[in-house]
DNA sequence: GCCAACGTTGGC
DNA sequence: GCCAACGTTGGC
């Protein structure tokens, strides 16, 4: 079982990093995905222990702003029931649930490291958040690309 | 299975 | 609020 890294994005008006670190164990359940790629990502390729940059969108000051790790296995997603919920989905049943989600263990926070200056490096640009009209809000993140953010991190912006 | 219409995402 | 890009839906 091979260890990941993941680029999970998440609106901070919904749940930002400060709202997590808030939360008991600092785990929020990342629930609402409706994307099959995304919720492919989650039921297939993560692992418990995948390391997590989490990643604020729809913002004005897009960008990482924490570090995680994925908490649990990908399990079903109790809103896509609800009627009362955004993301009820009416074709889902119980027996047959169509969306699945991990939970995310935030275990630090990390300085603001913004879009912009994702791009603006070259090392950077095979990062498939930053590809053209990419809209998934879960992405690969590869060891190379890992690697450079790390180095990123630590340089006091 | 094609594909037009529609809805959503998310940076700007 | 705009709009490019992409995903989903549903009629045929």
């Amino acid at each position: 079982m091979s260890q990941h890294v993941w680029l999970m994005k998440s609106e901070p008006e919904e749940v930002s990093v400060d709202d997590v670190l808030t939360m008991p164990d600092q785990t929020v359940a990342w629930t609402g995905v409706r994307n099959y790629q995304a919720r492919n990502f989650m039921m297939r390729d993560m692992n418990k222990g995948d390391t997590v940059l989490f990643y604020h969108s729809s913002c004005a000051e897009p960008g990482i702003v924490g570090l995680g790790v994925v908490a649990s296995h990908a399990y079903p997603d109790q809103t896509q029931f609800d009627p009362t919920s955004k993301y009820f989905d009416p074709k889902a049943t119980t027996d047959k649930p169509r969306w699945f989600h991990v939970d995310v263990k935030i275990t630090q926070k990390t300085r603001w490291l913004g879009l912009k200056e994702l791009r603006a490096q070259t090392e950077l640009s095979t990062m498939r958040l930053l590809a053209k009209g990419n809209r998934l809000s879960i992405t690969p993140v590869t060891a190379e690309e890992w690697s450079i953010i790390k180095e990123l991190l630590k340089k006091k912006k």
